[in-house]
DNA sequence: ATAAGCACGC
DNA sequence: GACGTACGTGCTTATA
């Protein structure tokens, strides 16, 4: 095990057990040793979601947690994103060992174990201690497979680990919601949604039709009020009433829009507005997300109970919700920072193309400066539709494109589509070249790398099924542009969270959504904080086009952006 | 309990 | 002839 000594963090459902593979310390429920141990660099420490025992450790103590961490699942993440990451699971493949037996105490149990008030059976006990030598075990095994692949084992020292502690200060941290904003706010919308609730049911001469129920409301558009004969089912048989089929027959049946304003209005009650100020935790007052580092495809997080990267932005009615998140200091401010276009940058550099390099390098609007391009105009004369259209097929490109989609998409037949990624790959060929390049490079290597080197294996690129075969080719394309901009951005967090600790700001970051920061900053720490976020977030990596952050703030996270 | 359908974000 | 732009989470209804 690399001459390192270890210390196994082996953990529960509610509760932490520290175990250390020296037979001769017992009882490591006392203090003095905790500390010595968990405190000392020299001493890796081994586990599985360790992130959450670092929460744990920090919630009930002053122990700081250091050394090297081999948290096992997110090894095995980096390993391969595709497969699972199951412990148990990975235990039982690799060890043949069964640990799925293992008791978990409840909250109240745990509690008194940690106080040392109450002490595990020695069921639990021998339990604990068979987990933790699996897990002690598997570390090794994965630790060889990461330096196998020598550009895993980089991802995992240089970017996953490190930042294994960032997110736990990040959830601990928490984010301040107006929680009396949000139920006036909900006052209102309730009220409005009633009252088209009503209207709609008078419409559809049903005073008991569901709303919420796309069957019902299926029947009653296609069957009752036969607003489109032509309609097909789906393969289940369902009739389909999303938004983009509503949007065509909206124009056939004043209940069409009805039903829209409902959904929308329903979704954001539900989802949002009612649901996150239950979710605020009483001793805190904040809301506390979980991040997941060892879940997405590509290396992106997510984010849970609650998901902060969908909060709605995109409609008035959505952003009224931004403006209750708010600094836990009233006097303070929220300072969001987000990359400018960065999965498309990463697309200039990857590809070299010389156009798109120049496009960004102009520090024009890069979509103004496509639609410019396409259609052979100057950039002050491109019309605000023609950069819509360039912006959603500069969107399509990252997604890996298909006529087909970008019809749908643009609203225009395929075969004017086709002619658009013509004149599109002709304007920026060293695009063309590289999908050409990555999807043969996938079919040859059956994986896919971001510039640090994180693998996405896609396992069906030479499927004899052209659907599938076409899907993964669109993953080869996106992977290495998503995935590059995770890396980056997880590295720009590390980098931002080591400035914060040495310059010994109080501010704090307390969300990350795909391509953006956020921080909760307290009254004279504004200046500071953008300053260490733009420059941390465009210094990560020096790529052949800017890497620019847009930093800003406001009295909540609206009007920061 | 689980799946399907829908809608929110990047 | 089918498929048809990547990655996620969560709510609700319907079905088993």
């Amino acid at each position: 095990m690399n001459g390192e000594n270890s210390l196994t963090l082996c953990s529960t459902d509610n509760f932490v057990h520290i175990i250390e593979n020296l037979e001769e310390l017992q009882n490591t429920q006392d203090y003095p040793i905790l500390n010595e141990l968990l405190s000392e660099p020299g001493i890796c420490k081994i586990g599985a979601d360790l992130k959450e025992i670092i929460k744990a450790v920090a919630e009930k103590t002053d122990i700081q947690i250091c050394g090297n961490l081999y948290d096992v699942q997110l090894m095995h993440y980096v390993l391969n994103t595709e497969i699972s990451h199951n412990i148990n699971f990975i235990v039982k493949q690799q060890l043949s060992i069964d640990i799925e037996t293992i008791t978990s105490n409840s909250k109240e149990e745990a509690k008194d174990l940690f106080s040392g008030a109450a002490e595990e059976t020695e069921e639990q006990k021998k339990e604990r201690k068979k987990k933790s030598a699996a897990l002690c075990a598997l570390m090794p095994i994965v630790r060889d497979e990461l330096e196998k692949k020598l550009s895993g084992d980089r991802v995992y020292k240089e970017i996953e680990m490190p930042l294994i502690s960032v997110l736990a200060q990040v959830e601990m941290a928490g984010v301040k919601i107006d929680t009396r904003q949000l139920k006036e706010y909900s006052k209102e919308l309730t009220a409005q949604m009633n009252e088209i609730e009503q209207e709609a049911r008078k419409l559809a001469d049903d005073a008991s039709i569901n709303l919420s129920s796309p069957k019902q409301i299926g029947i009653l558009l296609y069957e009752k009020l036969k607003l489109n004969p032509n309609v097909k089912k789906s393969v289940k048989g369902n009739y389909s009433t999303d938004e983009t089929t509503l949007n065509e027959l909206k124009d056939t049946h004043p209940i069409v829009e009805k039903i829209l304003e409902y959904r929308n209005l329903k979704k954001l009650l539900s989802t949002y507005i009612d649901a996150l100020p239950l979710l605020i935790n009483p001793k805190t007052g904040k809301v506390h997300t979980t991040f997941n580092q060892a879940l997405t495809s590509t290396g992106r997080l997510s984010s849970i109970n609650p998901n902060l990267q969908n909060i709605p932005v995109r409609t008035e009615r959505g952003r009224e919700i931004r403006k209750a998140f708010v600094p836990s200091d009233p006097a303070g401010c929220i300072v969001s920072a987000d990359y400018s276009q960065i999965e498309l940058r990463l697309m200039a550099h990857m590809s070299g193309d010389e156009n798109l390099i120049a496009a960004f390098n102009s520090g024009k609007d890069v979509h103004a400066a496509t639609a410019a391009k396409l259609y052979n105009v100057s950039v002050d004369e491109v019309t605000a539709e023609q950069r819509r259209k360039a912006k959603t097929v500069n969107f399509g490109i990252i997604y890996g494109i298909s006529a087909f989609g970008l019809a749908e998409r643009m609203e225009i037949p395929i075969k004017e589509a086709k002619e658009f990624i013509e004149t599109y790959f002709k304007t920026y060929p060293g695009v063309s070249r590289y999908i050409n390049a990555i999807a043969e490079t996938a079919r040859k290597k059956e994986y896919v790398e971001t510039i640090y080197g994180r693998r996405r294996y896609l396992k069906d690129i030479n499927s004899r099924n052209a659907n599938v075969r076409k899907f993964n080719e669109r993953n080869a394309v996106n992977a290495p542009l998503q995935g590059s901009a995770a890396d980056i951005i997880k590295l720009a967090m590390i980098h931002v969270f080591a400035r914060i600790q040495a310059e010994h700001l109080k501010s704090k970051m307390v969300l990350q959504v795909h391509d953006e920061l956020v921080f909760d900053v307290v009254p004279s720490e504004r200046e500071a904080i953008m300053k260490i976020a733009k420059e941390e977030m465009e210094n990560v990596i020096k790529l052949k086009v800017p890497l620019t952050a847009d930093c800003s703030y406001g009295e909540n996270w609206l009007q920061a952006h």
